[in-house]
RNA sequence: GGAGUAAGUCAGAUAAUCGCUGGUAUUGAAGAAAUACGAGAGGAAAGUCCGGGCUCCACAGAGCAGGGUGCCAGCUAACGGCUGGUGGAGGUAACUCUAAGGAAAGUGCAACAGAAAGAUACCGCCUGAAAAGGUAAGGAUGGAAAGGCAGGGUAAGAGCCUACCAGAGAUAUGGAGACAUAUCUGCUAUGUAAACCCCACCUGGAGCAACACUGGAAAAAGAACACAUGGGCUGCUCGUCAGUUCUUUUUCACAAAACGUGGCUUGAGGCAUAUGGCGACAUAUGUCCUAGAUAAAUGAUUAUCAAAUACAGAACCCGGCUUAUAGAUUUGCUCUAUAU
RNA sequence: GCGGGUAUAGUUCAAUGGUAGAAUGCGGUGCUUCCGACCCCGAGAUGUGGGUUCGAUUCCCAUUACCCGCU
């Protein structure tokens, strides 16, 4: 799994990505020449303290590595929590389910797979 | 058995599958990558309230200003920390708390009430015909009222005298000291220094986003040059150092704000034993090596253990303080009930 | 990571250690045929917990929330 490391990276991703979202997330993606896909995992101060979002991060991590051989390849993808999440209320299933929804939603799951 | 008090310890474990970040070895020209082995968040990693190391500024200068600390002795690299004691406060007790120098160097403040707020006594009491004088027992106020209270004494009164209590000074004894005890003198000095201040001691500034190293080209404009200007932490005054570059803009290229590499983890380190000390701690010997990321590593699923749930995530390092914290557990001590 | 600041009525701001005040908003009364404007009256607050002081918005300590700067 790679992932996006440059400021520019993210802000390109942000100004000209197309984006859908869920009831708690929110996913920029763009397609770019490229064999791979990047992920970026950003969540914001507002949601709780460190140990909260790094547990945030790591939920949205596992259940895109989890997803990733389903994907469409040469994509940057943005994964943002909403300020509005309950982070208490979350558990991997939730996660995982939203994250499949937006993807879906985004056109980046391969056309075969349900 | 109950109630309490003090000091600690732990902070889920084991197994399986998939996955993450360093290290070592092998393969590989190298890089990338692969395989194997082993390692991988805390008691507070937090708040950033103190102290120190380290780096740069002149290895760090002078004076004033400013800031901090404040019973005594010790410990420590250092501290506003810790240990042991002294005084004071609370508790039946075990024990706990305590910013605790100076108000007799000076200044300020003490609203309202009250006659009066450390000072010219309003009413009152006594002497006296009056003028005037002597007083502070009693009176209302207030957080605080001329040491308190009782007796003697007196014209009325008053430490004027006496006992007890409280405070001040002197002397003696004990103690390293804070201080304690005893005796004598004598009756005045309110409170506030977490008000200014005085005294004693400490204090240069900035911080790993510090700092060092490597890495492209071209053009234009401006400023200042030796008794001058700019810079070297903040306020001022001095002193001193370096000695020609500095600032801005544009174009191309670009990891480009170089988001690169180092700094980076072996350290005032941990553990065990012995010795010295009431103790904090020190010394000696042996032994161990235990995260180092940079959009930032510990996760997901399943099974078992009654249950798996608190506060919470390293970011240069260390010593403290403060704050948050489910549950489990050990030891010492105190009071109390019942039985023997 | 480092450095600094703020918190007072519903809102915007004042206040030498001595009764917390103003504007606006809110409720009521009056005026008006009714509403508005105007007049009168009223309720309403020192972020939280300790300490110093006779007395704390003010001084000291801790804590919570928010904001700003460095990069």
């Amino acid at each position: 799994m790679l992932t996006l490391k440059k400021s520019s990276e993210f802000q390109d991703v942000f100004k000209s990505g197309k984006w859908s979202s869920s009831d708690t997330l929110v996913i920029y993606s763009k397609k770019i020449n490229s064999e791979v896909n990047k992920v970026g995992v950003a969540v914001s101060k507002k949601i709780g303290k460190s140990v909260v979002r790094n547990r945030l991060k790591r939920l949205a991590r596992e259940a895109y590595r989890l997803n990733e051989e389903k994907l469409q390849k040469g994509f940057n993808i943005v994964i943002v929590y909403k300020n509005s999440v309950n982070p208490e209320e979350l558990n991997f299933e939730k996660v995982e389910k939203e994250l499949c929804k937006c993807l879906k939603k985004a056109g980046i799951f391969k056309e075969n797979v349900d």
